[in-house]
This record gives C-alpha cells, structure tokens and sequence, in this order.
DNA sequence: CGTCGTGCAGCAAGCGCTTTCTATCCAGGG
DNA sequence: CCCTGGATAGAAAGCGCTTGCTGCACGACG
C-alpha cells in the first residue's frame, strides 16, 4: 500500500541502503546512481517513514517550542522567531526539521507531560519559554526532566525563563527584575507616591522578578511598602480591569497602577476610564512587554520593551548549535524602558 | 544506557509483550501483572521510545496544527482552542496526543514542507487554519497532498478555511462574505457613501471573501465601485497605517474605513488620529475577527465577531474523531456583527 | 604484470516496539 | 475423571530504515 524504501530501491535498480544514503547525503554516491535514485523517488512520490528512520538512526529531526499560553502575543511573537531560526521549513538549507509549539496553559501537569511525550520522540532540540513556575516539587521535577533530556542528546534551552540549576540547559532570562525597578523608577520620579501594583498568577518567577524590581523602587525612594496596594491576578486584560477596581476601592487616591504587563495594563484603562478617571490626567498606567498593540493605546502605554524576536532568534540558534552559548551557560536580557502617554506628573 | 522495554520486562519478570500490553491498555493483563510492571516501568524511569511503537503499531499520536501567523492572536486563539480538545496533555484521558502547531508563516511553501513533514511522521491528525493561497498550482499541490494524508489514515480538517474540494477534508470556514457584507451594510446605514478598504493580501482566500461581501454591500445599496477606494496590504497594524494614509492622499473626503481585520483597523485609527481626523466623528472605522484588544481600543472597535475558539474546538473534536463531521463535510460559521464606538453617523 | 588503494554499492544486522498466534493453566461440565 | 473453554502470558515475526562492514571494479603504482 505505502511505498516504502525498498520499492524506490527496486524502481532504482539498486540497493534499499543506497537510497537511503541517497537521500541523507552523507556518504559518496555516483552521481549517475543518485539521479536515478532522485527519479525514482519522484516517480513514486515516495515519502520517507519518519518514525522508522528516527528509530534506525537513534535521532529525530523533530524540535519543542514549549509556551504557557499561544494565544498570548508575548509567547506568539518568541515563539515565531524560534521557529523561524530552528529551520522549520523553509529556514536555511538542509535538515529539515519539524518545530513544534505545545501550549502548556501554564499547567505545570502539562508541561511536564510535555517534556515527557518530547522525550519519547527523542526530540533534537527544546526550548522552554516564559517564566516557571515555583512550586518546590514542580521545579524539582522539571529539573530532573530536562537533565534526562540533556543526557538523552537533547539540546535544552530556557528563553525568557529562569535558569535551572543542575542542569546542562542554556539560559536566556529577562531582566525582569531590572525592567520593573526603572519602570517604577520613572514613576517615582514623575512625583507619584501612592502606586498600585497589579501582579500576575503568584508562584510564577516572571511574577516574582517584577514585583520585586517594583518593591525595589519603592524601597529606594523610601516609600513605605503597603501590601494592600498589591493585587495578584492573571496576565490579560480581564484580569486587570478586576485588579483596577479593587485597588481603587481599597485606595481611591492612588496616582498610578503598575501593571504585570501590557495586556493587564488594557483592562487597567478600561477600569480607569470606566471609573471616569482619566490616564495620566488622574492616574497613570504602566504596562510591561511592549507588546505590538501598546503604541495603539489611548493614550499610549508607557512600558518596557522585552527583545521577544531577538531573543527567540538566538535561542533557536542557540538550540540548532549555530550560535556559541552565553559563557557559563546564562545570559540576561535586558528590557528598555519606553516611555510613553500614559505616564504622567500626578495631579496636585 | 537508556531503558527499553525489554529492561522493564526483565525486571518485572515478565515478557516485552506483557509490558507493552499494561502501557496499551487494550488486552486483558491480570491486575498483580500490571502492578509488578507498572513498578518496574517507575523504578526504572522508563519512557516509551516513540519513533519505535510509532513504526511499529503504524500510527503515531501526533497532530499538526497548521496555522499562518503564530504571532497574530487570531491564529493563536483558535490553536489554542483545537489543542485544548486534541488533548495535548491534560485534555480528556486516555491517548495522550502531542498536539503541535506549526507556523508556515503564511508560505505556500512552507505549507507544503510542513505537511510533507507531518505525513512522514504519520500525524494522525492535521488541523489546517485560516485562509489559503490562491494559486492555482499551490492549491492543486495541496490538494494532492490533503488526499494522500486522507489515504494514509491521517484525518484532515480545515478550520476557518474554504473546502478543499476532492478531498476528504472537512471544513469549518467562516463565512467571511456575509460577516463583511454586514458590516459594511451597516455602514451603509448610518449614511456613509465614500469607503475606503483595506485588504489582506491578494491571493488569499480571506482576503477576497471579505472584500467580496463589502463589494456586495456596496452594490446593494446602488454605490458604484471606485477602485481607487480599495488598497491591498497584510494583515497587520502597519499595513492599516500606510493604507490609510494611502487612502486619505486619494481621496480626503472619506467618511469611513473599513478594514480587512482588527489589527489593521487599529492601525487605520492610529493613522487617522495623526492627520487630525476623529474617530467616529470625521471618519468611521471597522475591523473583523473581534480579537480581544478591539474592545479596548479608543473608541472601541465596531467589527465582526468569529467564534474563534468555538469553530477551533470544535475542528479539535472531530479531528480527533470526538465529533461527528458536519452534513456533507462542510459547515459554514456566521460571524456576528459587533456595533461599538468606532462606527458612527458620518459628517453632515 | 601483479598488487594495492580508492570509490561505490550491497549485505545484513539491528533500532525498540506491537501483535498474531500459540501455549499454559485452571474452573466447570459431562 | 477427562474434556472444553476462558483468561493470561510468551514466542517470534516483523514495522521501514540506517550503517558498519564486506565486496568488487578499476586505475595507478612498483
């Protein structure tokens, strides 16, 4: 039914191991035999049995794209240029190779089971983006995971995650932390002093990182810290008209919210304007990301600018082996503050 | 070095076949068996090897998303919605599938590679989104492909894109025509009389289903076409900017725009608020998909809504043979006409 | 003119799993 | 007490491909 190795081979006239060397490339073949081979392939419309060669030659062309959420541009724009340096087709020449996003929802349960099933396919390459998430026996596992994985061959990189210690996995991490403070900074600096924090999901590092660059700022200028002015909550913009109205209701006289990230920023907006307060004029808006619909904002969102596309690209170089790895195995990128309409002096 | 199920059997003191048959769960092994191989596979860390029971058992657990832009939420929220029912992890037990999405970027080519890919890989599934090129002969290699798959046992559903005739594909497409004639109706009946539109990219199915119900519209209503009133681009808020600004130079005088999707419209709003014209007051604006910002946007966005995760689920289901296929294999999805703050009663 | 090196092609042994067919065991039934 | 049959477990034959090694020309070299 299938046309299988052999019957190309015999179309051919020639051996099933020369076809299958015709077809890899890497090991001498007449020229005159290869073009027969090419011909009858084509004639065949012969398509190589995947499983089967990645069980005989112990590899797999196949490379994971792990995200929390692929419906979030965060993860869709990094996720993009992975997968656009890792080859997939249509990237440089030669092995093609299957990259493959999996969408964990930000369910530890499913990442793992992700890394599981990459496992089982013997994956070339995985990169894991985002941040993760705390829980001692969920990082413990992960951690086991992707060591078996390293061992196993399979290249590890982390992007946009924290490093995992005890592991063999290349780490590109956000300075989420850095980010956060210049951005609190700056709204220290515009005079603000009574600032709301909108964070995202508690327990995951991305959360952690900001809200600490947050306090940071906060610290520095002195300003006493007021757990009450910190509400946790999901990344999108529902989340943040919620978290908006309650901060406003726990403390109506704040100047400023200071958003998770750009999407929570949104429904902060929303809130905000909901409430007829206006942005900056009344209260100021800060997201994080810098996500492509930021600048389309009314007003604008002031934020920082994560090098999703850049640092995807180098973590699927990195994947791929085209790239040297950071020294020591970790590298930090850096965000830039970017400063924008919805900041604003506080009134009176 | 690494575990393979004659280990497991041999430390379960059984043989290879029972244990493949406890990790199948599809014949009758005795509860003690199961147990002492269940604590054989723990102890010993085993993970299937993929590739292997793949050729083995001649099917594989992987299904392929195909999707044009992973980056634009439209895409990202309709994969989600297909993995969410394929199971990935974490969907409903049994069969854990590797549910992966695969960004051809909107290249033909790229199409083409991954299906090649996903057929090699015997995919038992191949879920293909959005709008298609329409190139003959990239159709016509489509096609043949879509039909090979179907014979090789792999289920094929298109999501959100037109039926591909002789084949066995079910489709699920929007219908793009009606949803983009209503919208322009719409306008036609606040009094507008000079639109302008921007369109995807030509040869996309989309792209000319949308501008066919606006044209239908217009026609309806008696308003002759002017082709200088239409300007072809991509899906994105850039495009929507230039176009607009292309628009304006041609023709001042415009009181509306419509615009191939959400993202473009946001870009049309932006370029608009910088030549000083308001939005609905000098000039009205439209999008289509109704994507999670438009409603966010200052004024909010008049647009059509796509059951996007619905239609998405739904193509899941019955890719994975969860839901019967429609009537014919063919099912229509409306959109639903959102009436918001960018669309109003234009200038005397 | 014999021999060795080189360049290509073929042989055959797996890769790790699934599955058909067969063997075994034990409870009942005749 | 022997036979029949249901319930489990095992043996073994592949699934389609890769690759180390062998085989065989042919030209070059001594």
């Amino acid at each position: 039914m299938t046309v299988t190795l052999a019957d190309v081979a015999a179309r051919a006239q020639v051996s099933p191991a020369t076809v299958s060397r015709v077809l890899n490339g890497n090991y001498p073949v007449a020229a005159s035999t290869r073009e027969r081979v090419l011909r009858a392939v084509d004639e065949l419309d012969y398509v190589l049995n995947g499983p089967a060669s990645a069980l005989a030659a112990a590899t797999s062309d196949l490379v994971g794209i792990l995200v929390n959420d692929i419906a979030d541009p965060f993860f869709g724009i990094m996720a993009s240029a992975i997968q656009a340096e890792i080859g997939g087709p249509g990237g440089r020449a030669g092995g093609e190779r299957l990259a493959v996003v999996c969408n964990t929802g930000g369910s530890p349960e499913r990442e793992l089971t992700y890394l599981t099933l990459l496992q089982r396919q013997r994956a070339a390459a995985v990169v894991l983006t985002g941040g993760a998430v705390e829980s001692a026996p969920h990082a413990a596992a992960v951690t086991a995971k992707l060591r078996k994985l390293s061992e196993a061959g399979t290249r590890v990189v982390l992007c946009g995650r924290p490093p995992a210690p005890d592991t063999q996995a290349i780490a590109l991490t956000f300075d989420n932390r850095g980010g956060a403070r210049a951005l609190t900074a700056h709204l220290i600096g515009l005079g603000h002093r009574r600032l709301g924090y909108i964070a995202g999901p508690e327990e995951r590092t991305t959360t952690r990182h900001r809200l600490e660059g947050h306090r940071a700022a906060l610290a520095a200028a002195g300003i006493e810290e007021d757990a009450g002015r910190t509400v946790y909550g999901r990344y999108d913009r529902r989340s943040g008209y919620e978290a908006t109205l309650e901060l406003l209701r726990r403390d109506p006289s704040l100047t400023a919210i200071v958003a998770a990230n750009d999407s929570v920023a949104l429904g902060a907006c929303a809130a905000l304007r909901e409430s007829g307060l206006s942005i900056p004029g009344d209260v100021s808006v800060a997201g994080f990301d810098d996500l492509p619909f930021s600048i389309d904002a009314v007003p604008s969102l002031t934020t920082v600018r994560l090098p999703l596309a850049e640092a995807g690209a180098r973590a699927g170089r990195i994947a791929m082996g085209r790239e040297e790895p950071p020294p020591g195995g970790i590298a930090s990128v850096r965000g830039e503050l970017m400063v924008r309409g919805s900041t604003g002096v506080p009134r009176g």
